[in-house]
DNA sequence: CACAATTGATGTACGCGGTACATTTATTCC
DNA sequence: GGAATAAATGTACCGCGTACATCAATTGTG
């Protein structure tokens, strides 16, 4: 996003966050992920060991880079859901929009090549932060529509059990071949039913609450 | 477990879990989870840095120790579940079973005090990894109940759904003051309508499957 | 009782991730 | 030609986790 055309102030920048994920990505395909180092990587790509925290926070934020420029929509996106649609239904929506600029073509390498690389471990202790970061999301979200507190079970469930969905349909998405479809797709697939089972569950608790 | 009175054969175990976790608690809640080194826990307890590390694998285990205790008895307590019984009450069930053992009392420190020890942000890298091993357990037990390949994106969004509510209501129980009922109570309330919701799917998929 | 076998505890050394911070280099604005 | 700004580097450090060799205490056996 700073790809700001005007050059700003102090000295621009030499390297960049895409020449370490290069660098890294083709360390990690040689050696694995875990025999990898963050001084490897800086050496390859040319910079001190210094520069990649000014870039990445931790070794796994390479794995995450797309991701993460994408998630972060996703507040956004809930709050322009329509007042009116029901609590999931939205979410969905929302989660649809995130994906939507995401093409058949930009699947991650730690996700297709997870053996080779060895990323599965990392990519779930590293991933879960996320997942975590997320559920606090949509549990905000849910709870706000529904009226029920962020920490009833139902929420909680609700959030997990859509994000569950998002992940599959994205680990499906990444398994699928060259002929695979956009991970839009894959989304709505799998967010159907997830959501139009919680929005008539959240339904009957409100009658519930009624009373 | 290998709690074997008769003594077996080599040098006698000169401390235990249970102290490097007394010592561990004290410190945390002193000077914070991030603020307590391994080193310090070992002093404390008077045993060397090393003999930590044959007890737990890593820093974050003690926090995990009665989670890590039960859990284990997941997968048995879902090969015990009736043929008959839909997936989703199976799994109920079993987690139902699982948790029977733990009173009112034993709560885990790291869960009350999370602000006091600073546990929260452990918790949730270190809790997680825990959460997907059982979300694969629960995909693989779901995958053989439906007939759904385990990677379906409904089978992934109903395991984690299910560990959720689980994660709820063990959040709910910790909350709750010393007025709090046996977590078998929490457990159950928060399955249940989550359950229910994709028991139901499920049968619409078989009737689907069917065609 | 001596001696092997076993098993727990210790010491040492090391690699790596991540942080802190001071310093240098390159650029723009005045 | 400077300030001011911002990126890049160097250095030093801490703590986690691992590997491995060594020591210590116990049981069994001849």
């Amino acid at each position: 996003m700073p790809d700001t055309r005007a050059p700003r102030r102090g000295r621009p920048t030499a390297s960049s966050r895409a020449d370490l994920e290069d660098a890294a990505a083709e360390l990690f395909l040689e050696r694995t992920y875990a025999a990898t180092s963050v001084a490897d990587i800086t050496q390859r790509a040319g910079v001190s060991r210094t520069t990649f925290f000014n870039y990445f926070t931790a070794k796994s934020d390479v794995l995450w880079s797309t991701f993460d420029t994408h998630i972060g929509r996703l507040t956004e996106c809930l709050a322009d859901a329509a007042e009116g649609t029901p609590a999931m239904a939205a979410v969905r929506a929302a989660f649809l929009r995130v994906v939507a600029p995401i093409g058949p073509e930009s699947v991650p390498w730690a996700l297709t090549q997870q053996e080779l690389m060895g990323t599965r471990e990392v990519l779930e202790s590293s991933g879960l932060r996320r997942f975590m970061e997320q559920a606090a999301v949509l549990r905000r979200f849910l709870a706000g529509r529904t009226g029920l507190p962020a920490s009833d079970a139902r929420v909680q469930s609700a959030a997990f059990a859509a994000l569950g969905a998002v992940a599959a349909a994205a680990g499906a998405w990444a398994g699928d071949g060259v002929g695979r479809r956009p991970l839009r797709d894959y989304v709505d697939e799998a967010l159907s039913p997830v959501c139009a089972g919680f929005d008539a569950a959240f339904d009957r608790s409100d009658e519930r609450q009624a009373d």
